[in-house]
RNA sequence: CGGGAUGUGGCGCAGUUGGUAGCGUACCUGGUUUGGGACCAGGGGGCCGCAGGUUCGAGUCCUGCCAUCCCGACCA
């Protein structure tokens, strides 16, 4: 491994590559756009979905798993839909391959022709709601709250590391509701999941709001999201939840029976988030010495360094630290590994983003101490070992907050109010971040602002406060701001 | 998909007018070291992105393809 990451300042771009691949959380495959996510990237996101799953559980999904394969008609049945997706599926066409006649490899047998070709799925509405035309008869089959986790395939022209790949994985959550009543409150149930998701547990502020017209997903009826602020300055959908009215319903055709006999169409929810999370998580709290786990997402939280190496003494010390740890739910982990000293230790698990380090060396334990270093600010105090893992405990549970209150601080900071064009541009290019303007409601403008500034309403806040204005760039009436920002 | 750049041991790179591949690091062995990325000695590892072509001879020249990075377009 080299020794460096670029410089934040230097190149951010170049930085976020060097951080996925030094802390190796993932690398490129042979597949155009589609990553190798390795064992430490992996930990996080089972992580990440260990707490999903269990808050889904908690608001009474269930989970099932549906065909990777789509065929191809169900594409088309939902007319939104096919627009937003159709251009960038992968499609099986053949089910079978030969021997190349000619001798030069494998060839796809021309005679195995898929009579309907198959998509590999991009999201999988459709499939599931073919699916529950067949589960849904009555008024008593509903609320249907399921969830899927899988991976699904976009066919991105440019990829990045798990910010957006050609494969990813995620889950999705489908919903069919009685009442439209119902199906918005589910859809905003799922959005406040997830907005205690990401300040929870991966201590990165987000902006709850909705969609305009114009980011609408393909096919809903209103979508709303969460938005995060990357330290760059770029916005960042974190996750989103639509409400898909009965779009999907009339498009398959489910319809239920009401307690007064009568049919009608059944509403419809779909939510995600995917591993673009991961790249969210890099991107809020990681600094030039490498990653920064907040200490609930972190497969490994405190790592013990002896030095300068193992020994009879210090081992015993390190595995007792470690039992007691164990015992309140923290994992440590002792790095014995002798070929390698001190110095590279600390700076290994400074790139990997443990949120702790104790080193123990003699002089510790002559004082009956130990050396603690947290990561998010890099201090090291020397801590008695009579209480070290209630100490490491608060520790981990200080570190968490700090993450999320300097992401926060920093988030703040960030969103500028301004209400000329002028101001708007030289916001955008000069401190970056959320900036709060009127907006005349119109898809005509969003799109010109974007054309002209590149940057594009992120949402309108759900706590957002009325205010009469005037829209930066028509000049035309407006009754509250809106969240623009340049975006991922 | 358009413009630009790149592709050579795991990683980072050099390789001149075409002559049969080298450096740093990592790895293995031995020794000395060890409180912020150790040092010495010895050693192993390369279809030079892939496929064609030119040539007595291609990492080097030509064509096509693949992949990655940057800038656009696209992006739920």
């Amino acid at each position: 491994m080299s020794k460096e990451l670029t410089s934040r300042s230097e190149d951010y771009s170049a930085w976020y590559n060097d951080i996925v691949k030094k802390a190796k959380l993932a690398e490129h495959s042979a597949v155009r756009g589609c990553m190798v996510i390795r064992p430490h990237g992996f930990a996080i996101w089972e992580k990440i979905q260990r707490q999903l799953d269990d808050m889904f559980k908690e608001t009474g999904h269930v989970n099932a798993y549906f065909p990777l394969f789509i065929p191809k008609s169900f594409l088309s049945r939902e007319a939104a839909h096919v627009d937003g997706f159709a251009k960038e599926c992968a499609v099986v066409t053949h089910h079978r391959l030969m021997n190349d006649p000619n001798g030069n490899g494998i060839i796809v047998d021309p005679d195995a022709k898929l009579e309907e070709e198959l998509i590999i799925r991009p999201t999988s509405e459709t499939i599931i709601w073919n699916t529950y035309r067949d589960w849904i008869k009555s008024y008593r089959d509903l609320p249907l709250l399921i969830n899927q986790w899988a991976n699904v395939v976009r066919w991105e022209m440019r990829t990045r590391l798990f910010l957006r790949t050609a494969e990813f994985l995620w889950q999705e959550g489908h919903t069919a509701h009685a009442t439209k009543e119902e199906g918005i409150v589910e859809s905003r149930t799922m959005l406040e999941v997830y907005a205690e998701f990401a300040e929870k547990y991966m201590a990165m502020p987000v902006i709850k709001g909705i969609k305009t017209a114009n980011e609408r997903f393909a096919g809903a009826e209103e979508t709303y999201t969460i938005e995060a602020l990357m330290q760059d300055g770029k916005a960042l959908q974190a996750g989103t939840s639509h409400f898909l009215g009965q779009n999907f319903a009339k498009a398959f055709d489910v319809k239920f029976l009401n307690s007064n006999n009568q049919e009608e169409y059944v509403w419809a929810t779909s939510w995600g988030v995917s591993t673009r999370l991961i790249g969210g998580l890099i991107m809020s709290h990681s600094d030039d010495q490498g990653l920064v786990i907040p200490p609930k997402l972190a497969p490994i939280h405190v790592a013990i360094v002896p030095i300068p190496k193992p020994s009879e003494e210090i081992t015993e010390v390190a595995l007792e630290i470690i039992k007691k740890l164990k015992a309140k739910g923290i994992v440590a982990k002792y790095d014995d590994d002798e070929r390698n000293r001190p110095g590279f230790k600390f700076a290994e698990h400074e790139m990997m983003g443990v949120p702790v380090r104790l080193g123990i060396g003699m002089r510790d334990l002559a004082n009956q101490q130990v050396e603690v270093a947290r990561r998010d600010t890099k201090e090291k105090s020397s801590v008695s070992l009579e209480g070290i893992d209630v100490y490491i405990e608060n520790l981990l549970e200080e570190i968490q907050n700090n993450l999320f209150e300097r992401a926060k601080t920093y988030r703040d900071e960030h969103i500028t109010k301004v209400d000329t064009l002028e101001e708007f541009m030289e916001v955008l290019e000069g401190k970056g971040g959320f900036i709060k303007a009127h907006w005349d409601g119109t898809t005509e403008t969003e799109l010109k602002i974007k054309e002209l500034t590149k940057a594009t309403i992120r949402c309108i806040p759900l706590d957002n406060e009325p205010e009469d204005g005037k829209c930066i760039l028509t000049g035309n009436p407006s009754v509250q701001r809106v969240l623009f920002a340049k975006a991922y």
